[in-house]
DNA sequence: CTGTTAGCGCTTTCAG
DNA sequence: CTGAAAGCGCTAACAG
């Protein structure tokens, strides 16, 4: 019924070893037997049997990438630029490389779940995106299967995630915290001295750095903070609805409203719309990323751009060994304070 | 160096069989039998060999998700909800089923790319999200190729795309037509008789599909249409911002413009606010898809919810047969209209 | 309920 | 440059 490997071979009048060397293209053939072969290929319709090609060679062209929120375009356009990266030539059997996303949700649970499958299937490499969780018994199991990924010869690149002692991970690390510290430092340049902070999840690493980074300015400028000041929600849009209307009702003589990202900002400017304040005039409101909808948010937002695109190119690269990694295996990546329309002097 | 069943079947003093029976859970085994078995997996830290479990079964746990572009939210919550369905429990090996999203970039190329690597890895099922490209050879390949992946025994799913006929895919559409035709009614019915319409990519079903819908409401209420108010471009919003400013060139007088989507929309409103347009007051402005940030947008957007995630999970459902296909292999799903602030009575 | 026995389809030395 | 042969690690009858 299916067609086989061997099947073309007889057809072309070739052993099976020069079929998978044509096709592999990895081995010297003559011109003429190539043709031959290809010839006999496309008459068939033959179709490469993966599992037992990766049963063979002991590899696969399997390449996982991890995301915490698909329909989040923060991790979509890393995980776009990654799969840019990857999907082209240079794989083993006929050039492509099957590169995969994995929603994960955020749960380390799943993580693990997806790192076995991967693992199971010997992934050529696997690229962990976003931020980590960095409590509790999984977070020691994520690292140990990051290990055995790595010694089974599973290239592990993790991108816009802190790296991982003792895993042989490459990482490629955004800094949170001097980004925060640098915009926070921005709205108490404008005078701000009365400032929400909207974070993200407890347990994860990007919300703490985050959130210190922010306390970094705050402290470095002699701000004391209230503990009312802090609301911890989930990274989107209706988190940051929710927890403005939480802070607003805490203090509202706030003046300025730091989110943990750019949808979790917008949500806070709806709340605040909703509430009869005027952004900035009488609430400033700032975000994180600066992803692509954030310069035509209205007034336009004031937050910090990662260069998410490049970060995930350069991350494919290494997964694909075709870039080196960075020195010591880790790298860190600035982002950008990008200044605009929702933050301004406070009122009164 | 690496364990394979035959050690844990060694250590467990039973066959290789015997492991293979208890690890797949499909076939009854003592239950004093199965612990001594699952114990030393968990002493020797087995992991399956998934390309020989799939070679020897002749199936895989694999499932491919196909989108047009990953960092759209459109595509992101029909995947999001497509795994959700899949990554359960219910696969052979462990019970776990590896669901994952490849991205196509809405090039009909790449989509081909990745039917042959799935095809390749033996995929139990794969679920094509999005529109099509219905021109050109590469049509009639995909089609092709569909139909070998179901004959194979791959489940094919089209979800929120037109039926392919003669292949024998279970197709969940979205009624793209009936949906832009009630949009356009709507403002048909507010007065609006000149409406700018910013189309997506030529060759596609969904960009046809809404056109015609478009065009439908407005010959039924005899409204004469100049070819000047159509303009293409991609689903993006800095497509519907360029695209819109060139409305304007056109035709100053327009009072409604009608995107290919949301984000168009929103790239719309960009243009019309920096045109020293108000909205609705002097243009209103309609989106499609209702994605989550369209309520919050300012003004709220006028457009077309999609069951994104509904129909998300019942593909997903369908995929791994947890649910029965609709009579004849065909769904339309409808969108519903939902009128917001971007909407109002034309001017003058 | 468990063991034995054949392969699944391909890659890869090792010869020629 | 090409062929022959020996598995890769697992599953699935088939017996018991």
């Amino acid at each position: 019924m299916t067609v086989t490997l061997a099947d073309v071979a007889a057809r072309a009048q070739v052993s099976p070893a020069t079929v998978s060397r044509v096709l592999n293209g990895n081995y010297p053939v003559a011109a003429s037997t190539r043709e031959r072969v290809l010839k006999a290929v496309d008459e068939l319709d033959y179709v490469l049997n993966g599992p037992a090609s990766s049963l063979a060679a002991a590899t696969s062209d399997l390449v996982g990438i991890l995301v915490n929120d698909i329909a989040d375009p923060f991790f979509g356009i890393i995980a776009s630029a990654i799969q840019s990266e990857i999907g082209g030539p240079g794989g083993r059997a006929g050039g492509e490389r099957l590169a995969v996303v994995c929603n994960t949700g955020g749960s380390p649970e799943r993580e693990l779940t997806y790192l076995t499958l991967l693992q199971r299937q010997r992934a050529a490499a696997v690229v962990l995106t976003g931020g980590a969780v960095e409590e509790g018994p999984q977070a020691a199991a994520i690292a140990a299967k990051l290990r055995k990924l790595a010694d089974a010869g599973t290239r592990v690149v993790l991108c816009g995630r802190p790296p991982a002692p003792d895993t042989r991970a490459i990482a490629l690390t955004f800094d949170n915290r001097g980004g925060a510290r640098q915009l926070t430092e921005h709205l108490i340049g404008l005078g701000h001295r009365r400032l929400g902070y909207i974070a993200g999840p407890e347990e994860r690493t990007t919300t703490r750095h985050r959130l210190e980074g922010h306390r970094e300015a705050l402290a470095a400028a002699g701000v004391e903070e209230d503990p009312r000041w802090t609301v911890h929600g989930r990274y989107d849009r209706r988190s940051g609805y929710e927890a403005t209307l939480e802070l607003l009702r805490r203090d509202p003589t706030l003046t300025a409203v730091v989110a943990a990202n750019d949808s979790v900002a917008l949500g806070a400017c709806a709340a605040l719309r909703e509430s009869g304040m005027r952004i900035p005039e009488d609430v400033s409101v700032a975000g994180f990323d600066d992803l692509p909808f954030s310069v035509d948010a209205v007034p336009s937002l004031t937050t910090v751009r990662l260069p998410l695109a490049d970060a995930g190119a350069r991350a494919g690269r290494i997964a694909m060994s075709r870039e080196d990694p960075p020195p010591g295996g880790i790298a860190t990546i600035r982002g950008e304070l990008m200044v605009r329309g929702s933050s301004g002097v406070p009122r009164g």
